[in-house]
RNA sequence: GGCACUGUGGCCGAAUGGAAAGGCAGAGGUCUGCAAAACCUUUUAUAGCGGUUCGAUUCCGCUCAGUGCCUCCA
């Protein structure tokens, strides 16, 4: 299996440090806003990356954080303010309220999705003792340093005997933005907060040898990441906006906290992976500019179709990770036709399934579709850093094959073909197999199932009739709450 | 200004130093009371200019266009 490694910027084969075992940490959501879909673009991806593991047989430890304090915003160089706490303020809350409630959404949302949780999903307040304990250990070691109760990294000094930039490619001296203020208390502008003084009276605050204060974002990733993975891990992963300064900075955290030699070849993660952007009229998906599109809102716009959120998954899936994917209204019509088109072959495929099993199959004539071929491709494609709409590809190929009735009855492994594109359909892509998520009680739903059964047997007969007045209302009143009816030549 | 990435038909989107996947749309057809669906057939593409090469869409250089990051971001 081939990854990109943004360290390298090269695909190299993936090796993990202990055989049979992959590590996977990918930065999570600041709880302070509700999902929007550039956001879910790199969650679905590492579902797809995670569940491919585990289908390997590798045993996958997936650490995915949730960040509920420190994550600071930078106002013009005047102050640094945390992002929830901004927001409890904005809407009324406790800052902890806030944190509630938009994790209770980020699960709703990934859920419907149908991700997989991840085995540790760890918070930031969770980790202040650990946080307090790294940056005591790099104002020990002179990478950082104490001014009025906040603890900044010293770059320049990392920079000596490290090289800063490394992930990013940038270089150190050359990263001043002339026409960015910067905190005054900071002795350089590259240098990064890891621990941030508070007022006294502030809620979100803790104490520290500092003072009371809340941790730095970038620290609390380093803190985590290792904590549960170790001090080198095998994957890192991310969207590509937070390559640049967090990824950057997490390094430099780690390899100031954990390295003894000089010139370690330990970069935290083995190897880094970032997805690319979504875009929406050609610009980032962002919320500070305001082109977004919440996911609980297209939800709710589409409720009637029950299959909308594998069509989200199959839009963001189509593409490769590594290159930006536009949002249009017509690509998520487009991913809905392609989606169903497979959807309904794979039922092709299980009903010629019981078919052979209760007639015997005496076709001599086999088929020149190649299973075995068939099923390599797509290890294949997924294998080269996971390379999903090549995959979707060759599902698509399959589709084409099976809607011809003749040529399934030849594929003499149709078995063999069903097991395997169920796997690679339902457990390594994600697929929902039905949304089985209604609150109605069985009872009423089956008296429902009868009504509609009555009333399509009614129209059947008014359509023997040739009473096409009626049958074309029923027709249409059906399709108006989601059943569409597709008539035959009433003759045969 | 610095760093990085990208440019493939009408649209989306793979691959490749040796006849350019797949999907959507379009066109034609089968079917049909009509509609829809389904199925079959089918047109159209490597941004521009140079270089390396027997051969470049692929590698290299330049130009043009776009995107991301440069301490808010998935």
């Amino acid at each position: 299996m081939r990854i990109y490694n943004s360290l390298t910027g090269k695909k190299e084969l993936f090796y993990p440090i202990h055989n049979d075992y992959v590590g996977i940490y990918v930065c999570g959501p600041t709880v302070y806003n509700h999902l929007h879909l550039g956001n879910c673009r790199t969650f679905i991806l590492f579902d797809v990356v995670f569940r491919y593991f585990q289908h390997l047989g590798y045993k996958v430890r997936y650490v995915r954080n949730i960040t509920d304090v420190g994550h600071l915003e930078n106002n013009n160089g005047q102050s640094e303010d945390d992002k929830i706490n901004k927001r409890s303020k904005i809407e009324g809350l406790e800052p902890m309220e806030i944190v509630q409630k938009y994790t209770i959404s980020f699960h709703n949302i990934l859920n419907t999705l149908n991700l997989l949780p991840p085995n540790i999903e760890p918070t930031a307040t969770g980790h202040i003792i650990e946080q307090i304990d790294m940056v005591k250990d790099l104002i020990n070691k002179k990478l950082a340093y104490e001014v009025n109760g906040s603890v900044y990294f010293n770059v320049r000094k990392y920079n000596k005997n490290y090289s800063y930039g490394i992930l990013s490619r940038n270089n150190f001296h050359q990263l001043i933005n002339k026409n960015l203020n910067f905190l005054e208390d900071k002795y350089y502008y590259q240098d990064f907060s890891i621990w941030k003084k508070v007022n006294p009276n502030h809620i979100m605050g803790w104490n520290s040898p500092w003072g009371k204060g809340i941790p730095g974002w970038h620290t609390e990733c380093t803190v985590m990441s290792t904590k549960y993975l170790g001090k080198n891990f095998d994957i890192h992963g991310g969207g590509i906006d937070l390559k640049f300064p967090h990824h950057e900075c997490e390094i430099a955290q780690a390899k100031s906290f954990y390295t003894t030699e000089k010139n370690s070849s330990n970069n935290l993660a083995n190897y880094w992976m970032h997805t690319n952007m979504l875009t929406l009229d050609g610009k980032k998906m962002s919320k500070s500019k305001g082109n977004f599109i919440e996911l609980r809102n297209l939800f709710l716009i589409r409720k009637k179709n029950d299959c909308f959120p594998n069509i989200i998954r199959f839009f963001v899936l189509q593409s490769h990770y590594r290159s930006i994917l536009n949002f249009s209204e017509k690509s998520l019509l487009d991913a809905e036709k392609g989606f169903k088109k497979i959807f309904l072959s794979l039922n092709i495929i299980n009903d010629a399934c019981q078919n052979r099993f209760t007639k015997k199959n005496n076709n001599e004539t086999s088929s020149s579709f190649d299973t075995s071929k068939w099923i390599h491709s797509c290890y294949q494609a997924i294998n080269d850093d996971f390379n999903t709409p090549l995959l979707i590809s060759l599902l698509f190929k399959v589709s084409n094959i099976v809607t011809d009735a003749n040529e399934i009855e030849k594929i003499s492994d149709i078995f063999l073909l069903k097991k395997y594109i169920n796997h690679f359909f339902f457990e390594i892509l994600g697929f929902k197999k039905e949304d089985n998520q209604t609150n109605v009680s069985k009872e009423k739903l089956k008296k429902l199932e009868i009504l509609v059964n009555r009333l399509i047997q009614f129209r059947k007969e008014e359509r023997e009739k040739k009473n096409w007045f009626i049958s074309d209302k029923i027709r249409k009143e059906l399709y108006n709450i989601g059943i569409s009816l597709h008539d035959k030549s009433i003759n045969k």
